[in-house]
RNA sequence: GGGCAGUUAGCUCAGCUGGUUAGAGCACCUGCCUUACACGCAGGGGGUCACUGGUUCGAAUCCAGUACUGCCCA
């Protein structure tokens, strides 16, 4: 088989991405400059964290807030977008952790301070990576101010926050029931809880009444924790059990005496109606215990082993304990029923343990006064999500907030500020360690051992970027920010937060629009991770197709809030369209003349039709572009560019010069050529914020000056009188009859080679002169060689033909045409005419529809049946005419 | 259990405030290396718009309900 030839040379992003980048960098354009009096666009990156390098996700978050802000900076504000990463408390430690257990020693043994070290080494390692990939993935950053969660300045600002809400009495610390991770020996937060369902039982185990031979029978889905029961419970008002309250039971094997209380958070429908308390170890029980006030007995080693207070299990593995205990219940007669259960468990979002609820002292954030503020700035519009959807979702946690257990009992962390006298027991909030108690005078004091959530660090992030709380040049120019570009999964655990530290610590929202993009899938539509071994690392796809058909790809495959599916040809369609572009460019630039390098001036007085109706279509689409822009659709505003460049530009407007720039005359040479340059230096421009690269390469080109660049160049702006319906009515009319020969010449195989003559019976005198002027412009399109154009042709013998509104276009193919075959071809076209017209007939024979119907439509529809009457009378007139030959 | 999305061609998706002959890309079929582009050009096949009701002269589009899928919260 003979290898397909090509005969260009495609289009290398190799060496063109590597030098633009360099030089835009060098040129210093992506650095905000805080002294300038132009309008500021900020926008912070949500900081990856450094656990890992960045998938296809990152790419996608990533090159949407390019494509902002580029655009951005070409209508002339003052970008500032800053990079940077997150230290990713938990997530790191537990990676380094991890590493560390491979090679057969632990953080313990260790110590703390060569631990850290040893997680500083492997976050800075990530940090660069993360800094490399994004670089090549073309975002226009600003490099020089580069931040991480964890820098000086940054941990400074959390230390702030954290004395100004202790001192303000919104941290303090509790003893509460909080989620604790057993392998990770830390509390999490609500929200770094993942809920999931599992197939497991509910153990029916019954507690033997005291001075009695009855049994009170309890449902239950963790056996273990009876081990520290305090009591049981019952409604108060059901009836069933209402004469036991006050009595007492005795625990199975431990035989511990218990009280029965009576508590209306008892549910009577579930399991026998009768629960166990256990206010140690589960939320509700804890409220319960405090409610009766019930001891609170603690079973549990902080790494889920049971501890002394569980008896003969002392020593076992939850789980284990769990298996053991069930054996003695059953040997023993106390357990009664296993029933199968679909049980909702809670699991560490980053290490996938199973939450165990722990009663522990931690410090916690009252969150209730920060969300006021943070809600009204949704509810008056002044912040906004983008699907605006969203809003909801954030009002709702907003509005059932919970206080933020803030501690954490890691070491990869921003440390408490707080310290404990070692004399006297006083507790110092404090910047630094004091140098003595200030109650006791003792010098012996120590520091809390816990850091703080790595989100407590995060909240801050659009203000601690800019050096608060210094109030700093860069703060006062650039905060508010402007746009925060994120995913739906961090809503609460970042966006709300940094909402309301906005309003808390500065007193002004942190950004207005909040635009929530999807989850990057693979093809399969699994959603994208490095966990899962199907992340992406984004530049192998810039190795391989570049970075322009990267971010296109991207942005064209991620529908308005939905997830995307990415898969290897989501980004050949990027690639091809970066090559047309590029080709497109290439013939433009071949028929400019070397010197001729005008690219802004049209010959007002010399366009023809053709170049009215590119010029009608790039202004719609500058404007429709403006409007998917302001809407947050940037999908659409890269669909729009890519069929206006694609399929108006090249398919058609280029096409239709050819004939000028071939054979015309001087002056219509050179108004092609500057049409065709204006229209494509306005599309480069259009196209940049999505495929810098590329567009900037072939301005450079075109202008023949590396030095101009698209970056800071200006937004298209609308000219304001291209526009025009009529004339690109007039232009679909010519390429109607373009499409009607072609497919005529499809269908009965004429080969390419040969030019056909084509005959029009026109009924419409408007089409007629439009068809009769352009006729040179067109005519190779449809590879037409002589054409008649009259309301006097007749159908020549043996001719294949067509019926469109207002003409008949007849192409004679003596020795060409199969008979039975044209009239296969027309039967179709009849009958799907008839059934149209069928359906028009009976809308417009309907009074109601007559007499409701807006005039124009109703004026519309005539004109429309009108026009199908007469075609398929044409239709039967050539069928009949077939049959005679 | 509550909430939020979604269900349109084999696949991934457009289709705005109801009036189009329901579109695109990929895949598929046919013909073409036509001096920008085979990463291309031209043509073609393919959809009872999840289902059931309702509103309306008119519904893929609005409303209600049902089913299924995904996500979030409890």
């Amino acid at each position: 088989m003979a290898e397909a030839k090509s005969k260009g040379k495609p289009y290398s992003p190799k060496d063109v991405e590597a030098k633009w980048f360099k030089k835009w960098a060098d040129a210093g354009v992506f650095h905000g400059d805080p002294k300038t009096d132009k309008k500021p666009y900020t926008i912070v990156i949500p900081p990856p964290n450094v656990t890992d390098i960045l998938h296809l996700g990152h790419a996608l978050n990533n090159t949407i807030q390019d494509v902002l802000i580029r655009r951005k900076r070409m209508q002339g504000f003052e970008g500032e977008w800053v990079p940077g990463s997150d230290h990713a408390g938990i997530a790191t430690q537990v990676i380094v952790e991890k590493r560390l257990a491979k090679e057969g020693t632990t953080r313990r043994e260790m110590g703390r301070e060569k631990f850290i070290e040893h997680v500083w080494s492997w976050a800075n390692k990530n940090k660069d990576s993360i800094l490399g990939q994004l670089k090549r993935i073309g975002s226009s950053c600003d490099w020089e101010r580069t931040r991480f969660t964890y820098d000086d300045d940054l941990s400074n600002a959390v230390k702030e926050v954290f004395l100004r809400l202790y001192e303000k009495g919104l941290i303090y610390k509790g003893h509460r029931i909080v989620n604790w991770c057993p392998k990770d020996q830390t509390s999490i937060s609500d929200d770094e809880v993942e809920h999931k369902e599992i197939d497991s039982y509910l153990w029916h185990i019954r507690y033997k009444l005291k001075g009695s031979d009855e049994y009170l029978t309890v449902a239950t889905t963790r056996p273990e924790t009876m081990l520290g029961d305090t009591a049981l419970a019952v409604n108060p008002s059901d009836t069933r059990y209402k004469k036991l309250v006050g009595k007492t039971v005795i625990l199975p094997i431990l035989e511990r005496e218990l009280p029965i209380i009576a508590d209306n958070y008892v549910d009577m429908e579930f399991g026998t109606g009768v629960v166990k308390v256990t206010p140690a170890h589960d939320p509700n029980d804890f409220e319960i215990g405090r409610r009766h006030d019930l001891e609170q007995i603690n079973i549990m080693n902080l790494d889920g082993t049971l501890n002394e207070n569980a008896g003969k299990y002392k020593g076992l593995d939850r789980y284990q304990g769990r298996k053991q205990l069930l054996k003695d219940l059953e040997a023993k007669g106390f357990l009664v029923e296993t029933e199968k259960y679909k049980l909702s468990i809670g699991i560490h979002d980053r290490c996938k343990t199973v939450v165990e609820p722990m009663l522990s002292e931690q410090w916690f954030v009252k969150m209730k006064p920060l969300a006021a503020p943070a809600i009204e700035a949704v509810k008056s519009g002044k912040l906004r999500f983008h699907p605006d959807h969203w809003q909801k979702t954030y009002l709702h946690w907003m509005e059932n907030i919970r206080d933020w257990c803030i501690s954490r009992q890691l070491w990869w962390g921003h440390r408490i500020p707080i310290y404990y006298c070692q004399e006297c027991g006083e507790t110092i909030a404090a910047r630094s360690k004091p140098e003595m108690c200030p109650s006791c005078k003792s010098n012996i004091i120590i520091q809390d051992e816990d850091v703080l959530d790595t989100w407590f660090s995060s909240w801050l992030w659009p203000f601690s970027v800019f050096g608060w709380p210094e109030e700093t040049d860069l703060l006062k120019k650039f905060y508010p920010t402007n746009t925060l570009v994120t995913g739906n999964e961090i809503i609460f655990l970042w966006v709300a937060r940094m909402v309301m530290a906005g309003y808390e610590f500065l007193g002004e929202l942190p950004f207005k629009d909040v635009y929530i993009h999807g989850t990057v899938r693979d093809a399969d539509g699994i959603k994208m991770s490095k966990s899962l071994g199907n992340g992406i690392d984004p530049v192998l796809i810039v190795d391989q197709y570049g970075a322009d058909a990267l971010r296109i790809a991207m942005i064209l495959a991620s529908p308005d809030g939905q997830d995307p599916w990415i898969g290897q040809n989501s980004f050949e369609l990027g690639r091809n369209f970066n090559n047309k572009i590029w080709n497109a460019s290439r013939f433009v630039m071949m028929n400019l003349e070397d010197g001729q390098r005008e690219l802004d001036t049209l010959p007002k007085d010399k366009l023809i039709l053709i170049d009215k109706w590119i010029l009608s279509r790039l202004e719609k689409t500058i404007a429709a572009v403006n409007k998917s822009f302001d809407n947050f659709k940037l999908n659409n505003a890269a669909k729009i560019l890519y069929d206006f460049a694609w399929k108006d530009f090249c398919d058609w407007y280029i096409e239709l010069i050819k004939p000028r720039l071939y054979d015309g005359t001087e002056e219509e040479k050179q108004t092609a050529r500057l049409v065709a340059g204006f229209v494509l230096k306005r599309i480069l421009q259009l196209l940049h914020p999505f495929v810098p690269f590329i567009t900037e390469e072939i301005h450079a080109q075109l202008v023949g000056n590396e030095d101009s660049s698209l970056v800071l160049s200006q937004w298209p702006e609308l000219e304001g009188d291209f526009a025009n319906d009529e004339l690109e009515n007039k232009l679909n009319r010519i390429q109607e009859v373009v499409n009607t020969i072609r497919n005529i010449r499809a269908e009965m195989n004429v080969p390419p080679g040969k030019k056909a003559d084509v005959l029009i019976r026109i009924e419409d005198n408007g089409l007629g002169s439009v068809l009769t002027e352009y006729f040179d412009y067109y005519k190779n399109l449809a590879r037409i060689n002589n054409i008649t154009i009259d309301a006097e042709v007749k159908k020549p013998p043996m001719s294949a033909s067509a019926v469109i509104p207002g003409a008949e276009i007849f192409i004679p193919l003596e020795g060409l045409i199969d008979i039975e075959f044209e009239r296969k071809r027309l039967d179709k076209d009849l009958n799907n005419l008839k059934n149209q017209l069928e359906k028009l007939s009976k809308k417009l024979a309907n009074p109601d529809y007559l007499a409701n119907a807006p005039a124009d439509i109703v004026e519309k529809d005539r004109n429309k049946k009108v026009d199908f009457e007469t075609r398929v009378e044409k239709l039967n007139q050539n069928l009949e005419q077939l049959m005679n030959w």
